[in-house]
DNA sequence: TTTGTGTATTTGAACGTTCAAAACACCCGG
DNA sequence: CCGGGTGTTTTGAACGTTCAAATACACAAA
């Protein structure tokens, strides 16, 4: 697999030129980017000097290399359904990828190789290949097979979203059940009694939750609820039960969806039942809060992530750990943040 | 910045460990892997068996340091307008890193850090660091200071999206005057002769692209088109805009839009003026193939991009100037589906 | 002056790999 | 039996950095 001629190096100099510029010898280059304290404040300033005017920067592999550590960090993509995209992939990476550079560390993103799609065989590779020094899972699953595999390996590592009981606790999360009881007091401030819910129930951990979460609260404050089941991928469905929801006895004044997309089968059951989206109407939320969101007539309220946040939290714990300080104890929970608009108040 | 103490490598073996297991030097190993032809069959076969047995795979910086090739390719993650994102970054990436990685090489992602959000300063420090052999830039802009930077900098890059006409025309792009071009043949085969068409005009080149192929197709059709500019930020005056030309007179009988996005402003707005969205009443069109399309009521009819093949010949043609292979002399188009929906036939 | 102590700097080695060239083994024609 | 390929394997060096230990320096105490 020869790349070809290594081609010239752009005008890339090394730690020895930046030594010989400043008259000084390598290591004291090296103290001087590594362990400024250890340097003479006059020796510093002017080997500050000479990498300036050289433009250098220390080679990583070389650096890695002697070192051991990779400063970069692992995300795995998960295996997307089409059917079923994950709506935050874009800006949770790209939150991530700040998050990770303000501690000056890059982000390297792998995914399993197509034909067999074995995350824990990238992960293998990822590791064996010895390329980063911990890695970041997300949508993580309930027994699931990447955090067991990572676990055993020993390699460092945090997950946005909760693990098991049984396995380690290094995740970061948002409080689903929590956020669909703002949604469901939210409705009830406004007057809602009867509501109904649109979501799956089971597949997927973090649906699960929010299913929940909407029906605890709702029976803690006495309304009456209904929850329909709502894949993704099965829209006409979706939109015929939530319909039957709407012509059925006591009408439900307000639906809660699951996510955003979910959201907008409801509000064409809404529509084809001859009714209105809205506080006079049908009373309709969201999750996720994406673009869509404004986009909508009226615009839909929604459940908006802290993103930022967790990237923070995810690259600040994971740095912890790979600097051996002691490990909390349990994953993380952030708060969620309802974003009101038109659809409900 | 000390990474505290370096860990125990995790069971990572070397190639001199490989070595003395098949009783072999590093280099025999070293061969084996990289020109295998070189490698006696039965000493080969000997080799692969012990690298299969340890586990061995060659420490990425260590072989990075040695041969210059880092096997990496950088992502210049786009500036992202949280008002307008990018509706297929999180589905490019992934192409990406699927097409990468079938070649044997990574992806690294990067942003500008977000104070200054400078992109040339992001990408001199990566390439000063020397961690990416090459990079992929995305939504490029006419005159594009990124572009113009890597070329004057001599690395090795391609682009998603069109360079300037006196840059390096290492790009790959979708044909975005030949997607609308197809919608409106579309829309008239459905008997329509008066047609609009809602998205910007000049921002993005890739929307004023749109823009430009539907209005000179319509003309080349003999049709009666309108278009109206739509900044996908501020729905409710596209909302207003595409309201009035339906009551205006000579009304469109189909609504083309340049993203999904706007698409919807345009149900929207065909809702409020007591018509109806499909073929019957007014048909619409949007672009990107977004999840969306497939959640509304009647579905969208949509544009949908080759991102895998885009993804594909980005890395093919960036690796082929690595390997120092001649350069193709121009950028390569690729060709989009139109993907018909309920909304419009 | 000597000794000690701490700080600042330099030197030799090592990280794990590939490159370049040398060594070895074998076969062929003379 | 020798010289010259050709094909395979080994050896020494190098990539650019940081680690670990050694050295030089400055200054105070004996």
């Amino acid at each position: 697999m020869p790349e070809g001629p290594p081609r010239p190096r752009r005008g890339a100099s090394t730690i020895e030129e930046v030594a010989r510029a400043a008259g000084v010898s390598r290591q004291t280059v090296s103290n001087a980017l590594n362990a400024p304290h250890r340097v003479r404040p006059e020796t510093l300033e002017r080997v500050t000097t000479a990498i300036r005017e050289l433009g250098y920067q220390p080679d990583q592999s070389a650096r890695s290399l002697r070192s051991g550590a990779r400063r970069t960090l692992g995300y795995l993509a998960p295996v997307d359904d089409p059917l079923d995209p994950n709506p935050l992939m874009a800006g949770f990476l790209e939150a991530l990828v700040d998050a990770a550079g303000a501690e000056g560390r890059r982000v390297l993103l792998f995914r399993p190789a197509p034909p067999t799609a074995d995350p824990t065989a990238a992960i293998d590779e990822l590791v064996a290949a010895r390329q980063v020094d911990g890695l970041v899972l997300a949508d993580v699953l309930a027994e699931d097979a990447r955090i067991a595999h990572v676990a055993r390996l020993g390699v460092p590592f945090v997950s946005f979203g909760r693990t098991g009981p049984g396995e380690p606790q290094h995740w970061v999360d948002i409080a689903n059940d929590a956020a669909m009881a703002e949604v469901v007091r939210h409705l009830a401030a406004q007057g809602h009694r009867r509501i109904g819910y649109l979501g799956a129930a089971e597949e997927l951990p973090w649906m699960a939750a929010r299913r929940a979460g909407f029906l605890a609260e709702a029976h803690r404050l006495g309304l009456t609820a209904v929850a329909l089941p709502g894949a993704e991928a099965t829209a006409p469905s979706a939109v015929a039960a939530v319909r039957a929801l709407l012509r059925g006895p006591d009408r439900p004044t307000a639906v809660a969806a699951g996510s955003d997309l979910l959201a907008l089968d409801v509000y064409e059951a809404v529509r084809a039942e001859g009714l209105a989206v809205g506080p006079g109407g049908v009373a309709v939320t969201g999750f996720h809060d994406t673009p869509l969101c404004r986009h909508l007539h009226p615009g839909l309220t929604s459940v908006r992530l802290p993103l930022r946040a967790i990237a923070a939290a995810l690259v600040g714990r994971l740095l912890g750990r790979l600097r051996g300080e002691a490990e909390p104890a349990a994953g993380l929970e952030l708060p969620t943040e309802l974003v009101v608009r038109g659809s409900s108040g």
